[in-house]
DNA sequence: TTGTAAGCGTTATCAA
DNA sequence: TTGATAACGCTTACAA
């Protein structure tokens, strides 16, 4: 039955029911060398268990000149590969001690840096930046918020990309890809339409060359490289499109995106296309609904949980060991069937 | 190019810089009601935009004894449903000009408690709850845990039921799916089994309530209630069960969440079964991947945006008007086709 | 209208 | 080991 007080019991309050001074008080309680004779230390102990105490973080932030804060900023966080993401930052944070606090941008270049302003204000352990086109008249303008961030000592780390010299943390897409594209063309595809996203967004241009590059190799050939938003229904519509200007039957489509690539296969299937006997698609990232899809959806498996405790990782020990890029992995299922 | 300063510039240096008082400082960046001359206004404006000046919100907590923070403690936040939930309180709160902070618990009972008193420490203006059993023996160490957080100061508002007498925020999912129940058997559905949860969550036990009722009502019969968890893995196992059990053709399934109605289509689809012609399913929420699953999936849509709009509301203006549960609208899609 | 100064809840320095 | 007391960055009476 703790918490008898009224609006929130403080240090005062524990230290004058313990009969101690403040200092030892906030010793036992929240200073790290313990050095307070047991006696002491089993009273304030008391006192703030009867109180129900719980320090003031904002307090704590003021006089120790930092926080137990770390802040994430993702363009949307209804998101399924977003969603993965943002489990691993979460779990890791709370391992941490940390508390997570999140601002959506919704792609918009002006809330970008609206949202990392506001983040400042807290003067965060660190910021993690998922979503960060590497262009555009606004870049500048972020890069700029983000060191000031950095000015304030917190770090910035950004996923997929380097920004300026800001430290990142990456899953290598691009190898992926390439494996996949490999591994689709020795299935027996020959001819491939990739659709990729209409903005400059390193992963995704990692994925569209890699996917190239292994397909190619392997003997395969892009027919035509379509740019589309990075939404489910971009990827329906790309895929009407698609259908309108004829699709023969035995192509291969790569999405850069699951969330895209399952749009592609609602609307091939609205469409009476039997997606993986008539038309082939493959995604990226292995969303959870990737394999409840239209048609089990092959794709490549990012370890997003992975990335974002690396994330975290990245913010915590700025001088880390600086791993490589995660690896991912292919994983084939009934959308692309072998065609042998 | 602004912050040249070297590890945050505080409203002192902004003062210094424009060479008026700190108050007078305050008053112009932060202060409400604006009372200082113009000229004075300017001088320190161009002072913190030279600086970079953001105010430490730490700093202003404390002084102000009240912070700019909303809390969400939600069990996954990686689950389609949460995330749209999540989006509309991230969006709200935006607009509110408040950070939001977030902590899963994992449908934990021991975290939720933990991560409780963790947010009790920012002394949030609110605290939303997603994630809370009606019973088990750690309700009321929650409850009293919550009752902590409502006596710093916060509103709590839980989402879906009321604990002890925190205000809550709600849709009505007992309507919403006795009118799925009665619009199915008007589809010509006869027998029905229910996939209901393991836990004691109300909002579920609302769904399979209200399904039975408008089901029954129009002449349905329910021939089985199977409880399982709530994930897709948790449907895919129960649909597995069912089959192997044996199931008629043309049954309906009736799962209270759309996660693990996915699950059970996928099992369905894997064991060989249409669904749809063959199996009917049905779901709760539509989530997402709803329209884009083995069968795009019958479901009741379930405005969560708007119940994250709407909990932010009520954390604001705790006696606002109290609005009614919010009005769910049945989806019929291609996993119940008329069977006439 | 402006400035001085006393808090806000903690931490941390420095004597005792 | 313990306890005053000066910060921390900011707000806000209260004076000037």
């Amino acid at each position: 039955m703790p918490a008898p007080a009224r609006g929130a019991a403080t240090l005062h309050d524990v230290a004058r029911e313990a009969g101690v001074s403040l200092a030892t008080a906030s010793r036992v309680l929240n200073g790290s060398t313990r050095k307070v004779a047991e006696s002491y230390r089993v009273r304030v102990q008391a006192a703030a268990d009867l109180l129900g105490y719980t320090p003031n973080l904002s307090a704590q932030a003021t006089a120790r000149g930092t926080t137990a804060v770390i802040a994430l900023m993702v363009a949307d966080i209804a998101d399924a590969a977003t969603g993965r993401l943002v489990a691993g930052v979460a779990r890791a944070a709370d391992e941490a001690g940390l508390v997570l606090t999140v601002a959506v941008t919704a792609h918009d270049p002006e809330r970008e840096i609206r949202v990392v302003r506001a983040l400042r204000g807290q003067r965060p352990r660190g910021l993690i930046v998922e979503a960060a086109p590497a262009d555009g008249p606004d870049a500048s303008t972020l890069t700029a918020e983000l060191e000031a961030l950095s000015g304030t000592g917190g770090r910035v780390v950004v996923i997929g990309r380097e920004v300026a010299d800001v430290p990142a943390v990456a899953t290598d897409d691009r190898a992926g890809a390439s494996a996949l594209g490999e591994e689709l063309a020795g299935l027996g595809y020959r001819e491939a339409v990739v659709i990729a996203a209409d903005r400059d967004i390193p992963a995704f241009e990692a994925r569209a060359t890699g996917f190239r590059e292994g397909f190619e190799r392997a003997g395969g050939r892009i027919v035509e490289v379509r740019r589309t938003g990075v939404s489910r229904d971009a990827g329906y519509d790309a895929a009407r499109a698609l259908l309108e200007a004829g699709l023969a039957p035995g192509t291969l489509i790569f999405v850069v995106r699951d969330a895209v690539a399952i749009g592609v296969m609602s609307a091939l299937r609205d469409a009476g296309r039997a997606v993986g006997a008539d038309i082939a698609v493959a995604g990226f990232d292995d969303i959870p609904s990737a394999a409840d899809a239209a048609a089990p959806l092959t794709t490549v498996r990012v370890p997003l949980e992975e990335l974002g405790r690396r994330a975290v990782q990245a913010v915590l020990e700025p001088d880390g060991p600086g791993e490589p890029a995660l690896a991912v992995e292919v994983v084939v299922r009934a959308s692309t069937p072998g065609r042998r």
